[in-house]
DNA sequence: CCGGAAGTGGAATACCGATTCCGGATCCCC
DNA sequence: GGGGATCCGGAATCGGTATTCCACTTCCGG
């Protein structure tokens, strides 16, 4: 099978070209959503998610399924059953992924100081992504299973209203928009992935740079114009061929 | 076959993690390498060479040799003799580019002020990127095509110069080097890969904000050091497992 | 504690794409 | 224009990984 991805945004907004040999699937499978009926089958699913998470973080996505089998300390054969496919696979690991994030955007947005609340988010970010590598590189394939969806609005809204408030503040320049700065930020995961070790220091370096280039003082105009989640989305459609 | 390779950066510098079945290349293949003796088989080589650019630029460096193939109207034999690896494929398709790359770093070098100089590349290099996409992910295997290595060499010292004398001018903060540059501006050719068409504009606005990040007023200070193509390479080295 | 139903491991299969091979077509030197 | 030496196309081969299958466990309700 093969996998073709578009490059990802931080949250990310992003489709798989196709689906090759994608089985219709049957509504009955649905219901194996949340899992097996026996105890230690459900304890097995849970460990092969974690171990996907582990293995395709550290070795991308192109990790063959015996690895994660393996980690898990199961047979291929129920890593396949209990995912029908790889990008299943991924897909469900992904959407664990989502609650972590939010998780964090929400308690920035706790923070009652918009500024510290936006950098607070923005500097985890790129961390977060480099941590999940070509994890990230898969959030939000538009067609994700249903319980990923409503994690991933319920992100894209609180990133939306932490970069509302800082502009409300007077933080951040008023003409960019979440969009923006999930692009930005993005590309500072990408960029310093080549470097494990110093990541954390180069990570925030960069972060820092965009940080000033996105305070509101001094602002050079941009062309174009700020963008949303929802635009985001609408591009990334028209780009699909 | 399989390729792993690392992230890039701008001016990539990265590696492949493994070269599995490449052969041991006899010294022979040395002469082969500017060129069958044929004339249509030299024509044929240069349309490969041009086909393999496009295909993947478009479609990534995972297209098939057969897409190759196809644009060049050759067979794939054909294609496989003249680059006995897909890997020496691409790398002389990159190694084109670099020369592309070069020429444009000593056009803005020309330019008599600094920071216009250093504004005029750095604009165009996401731009050169997001055209060669994944082969920007190439750039400069370590282990590349001897043919390659001096022009890519030329170029970091090219772009070394382009930030030295922006700094002296005191266009752009003191505390960075080209190596944060080539980080910061190969993170937005990739977060902007998702948007074709508007993408041109996209990438100048990212590339503004982060111009205003790093200009000499205002800023805020930086953790980490200033980072050049020499510790960028060690740190590559390092990651390399 | 029994009898299946539910699950398991991992060998076998299905696929896909890079690389190789070779009978036949093309060039080019004489 | 003839005859090799060079090249060509593309079918066959090979290698690698996702997916399927099934004989064999393990669980669990009664």
């Amino acid at each position: 099978m093969e996998y073709r991805f578009r490059i990802p945004t931080i949250i990310g907004i992003m489709v798989p070209l196709e689906a090759k040999s994608a089985k219709a699937r049957d509504p009955r499978d649905a219901a194996a959503t949340d899992g097996p009926r026996r105890a230690d089958a459900r304890r097995n699913r849970e460990r092969v998610l974690e171990a996907a998470e582990a293995v395709f973080g550290e070795s991308g996505l192109k990790a063959p399924i015996e690895d994660v089998a393996r980690r898990a300390g199961v047979g291929v054969g129920t890593v396949c059953r209990n995912f029908p496919t790889k990008q299943a696979l991924v897909e469900a690991v992904v959407g664990s992924m989502y609650e972590t994030l939010l998780h964090e955007a929400e308690q920035a947005l706790a923070d009652p100081d918009p500024a510290h609340a936006f950098e607070r988010f923005v500097v985890g970010l790129p961390d977060f992504q480099a941590r999940h590598r070509a994890l990230a590189d898969q959030m939000a394939s538009e067609n994700m299973l249903a319980s990923a969806a409503s994690p991933r609005e319920k992100l894209l809204r609180a990133v939306s209203e932490l970069v509302a408030r800082a502009q409300a503040a007077g933080a951040i320049r008023a003409d960019i928009g979440p969009g923006d700065v999930s692009m930005l930020f993005s590309g500072v995961a990408h960029a310093t992935a080549i470097v494990d070790d110093l990541q954390p220091v180069m990570r925030e370096r960069y972060v820092r740079i965009i940080l000033d280039g996105l305070r509101a003082r001094d602002a050079t105009a941009l062309p174009g114009r700020p963008l949303d989640f929802a635009q985001l989305r609408r591009m990334r459609q028209k780009h699909a061929k």
